[in-house]
DNA sequence: GCGTATCCCATTGACGCCCATATGGTCCCA
DNA sequence: TGGGACCATATGGGCGTCAATGGGATACGC
C-alpha cells in the first residue's frame, strides 16, 4: 500500500516541458500534468471501478468531461483519453490517403471500436462487456498511465507485458 | 470498381463531414453527435430490433426521420444514415459524366441497393429479408457507429472484420 | 380474410444519481 | 516525537429512471 501511494504521489507533482501536438494553449495544459504510473483497483458488485484520483485530476485539468475509450491496436488493453484523442485519429485518417482501404479499416476501429464514457459523481466508470471481452478483465483493473492517455489492463496481463517489454529492451542493446 | 466506389464513399462520408469549415461551436455540435461504438441487440419474434439509444439520440439531433439504408460497398453490412447520405451520393454521381460506367454502376448500388426505412414509436426497425440476405443476420444485430452513419452487422462477421483490421494495423506498425 | 406490419402498453433488468462508511494519510499540537 | 483530529479516496449499496424487450391489439395490403 505504501508503495502504491508513493507511486501515485508522483503523478500530481510532475511538471516540466515536453513536446506535444496541438496549439500553444493545449500544450500549456498538457505541460502541467500527464498520466503516469499505474494502480490496481477492484471492481464492485455493480461492475464499477474507481479511476485513480491522480488520473481524475489530470482529466479535470484538461477539462475532459467525456472519455473516449477504444480497443488498443497492439495490446489487450482499453486506451482512454479525451475527445482530442479521437480527433487526432481522424486527423490521421485525413492525413493519409483518404481513398485507401487503410482509412476505412481505421474508421472501423476508432469509430466502431470506440466508445464515449462518463465517470459518475465519485469518479468511477462502468466496466462493460466491451471492456471485459477485449482485455480479459474480471474483478480487478490495472490503470496504466501513458502520458497523454491511460489504459485499462487485466492486472496479470499488464505485468506480463511489462516484463516482456523489459526483456526485449535488455536484448535490444544498452541504450537507456 | 469496388475500390473506386469505396473512395466515393469515403469522400462523401467520413472526411467530408468532419473537416468541413465551420465555427468551433458548430464543430462541437458535430463532435457530440457522431455515431460511435458498437452494441449488439436481439431480434424479437416479430423480426424487430431496437436501435441503440445513443444512435437514436444522434438521429434526433440531426432531425432524421427517415433512414436511408443501403448495402455497403466493401463490407457485408447495411449502412444506415439520413437522406443527406443519399443526396451526397447523388451529388457525387452528378459531378461525373452521367453516362460513364462509374456513374451507372454507382446508381445501381445506391438506388437499386438502397431503401428508406422508418423506426417505430419505440425506436425499433424491422429486419427485412433485404437486410438478412446481404448480412447473414439471423437473430442478433450488431450496430456499428461509423461517424456520419452506422451499420448493421452479423455479430460474428463484425468481430472478424475488426480483428482483421486490427491485425493489419499491428503488422503495419502504424500505432500513433 | 389472412398474413404482415404498426401502434400501444407492460415488464424487467441495467444504469445513473445519491448518500454512507471504512481505511489509510496528513497535519497539527501538545 | 507521538497521539489524535481531520481529510481524501476507494468502495458499498439504495433507489429512481430509462432503455431493451415481449406481447396483445389494431390497421393495412394482397
Amino acid at each position: 500500500m505504501l508503495i502504491r501511494l508513493a507511486k501515485l504521489c508522483l503523478i500530481s507533482g510532475v511538471s516540466g516541458v515536453f513536446w506535444s501536438p496541438g496549439s500553444l494553449r493545449e500544450r500549456m495544459f498538457r505541460v502541467m500534468s500527464r498520466f503516469l504510473s499505474n494502480a490496481t483497483n477492484r471492481i464492485d458488485a455493480k461492475g464499477r471501478v474507481s479511476v485513480p484520483s491522480a488520473f481524475r485530476s489530470v482529466l479535470a485539468q484538461r477539462n475532459v468531461q467525456e472519455l473516449y475509450c477504444f480497443q488498443d491496436f497492439v495490446f489487450p488493453a482499453i486506451s482512454v483519453g479525451g475527445p482530442d484523442l479521437l480527433e487526432r485519429f481522424e486527423r490521421q485518417i485525413a492525413a493519409e490517403d483518404p481513398f485507401s482501404p487503410d482509412a476505412n479499416e481505421m474508421s472501423l476501429l476508432i469509430h466502431g471500436g470506440g466508445v464515449f464514457m462518463k465517470l459518475d459523481a465519485e469518479g468511477r466508470l462502468m466496466v462493460t462487456d466491451f471492456i471485459r471481452g477485449f482485455t480479459g478483465i474480471s474483478d480487478e483493473v490495472t490503470f496504466v498511465g501513458r502520458a497523454d492517455h491511460f489504459q485499462l489492463w487485466q492486472p496479470q496481463a499488464f505485468v506480463a507485458a511489462q516484463a516482456q517489454a523489459r526483456g526485449e529492451r535488455k536484448l535490444a542493446g544498452k541504450r537507456s
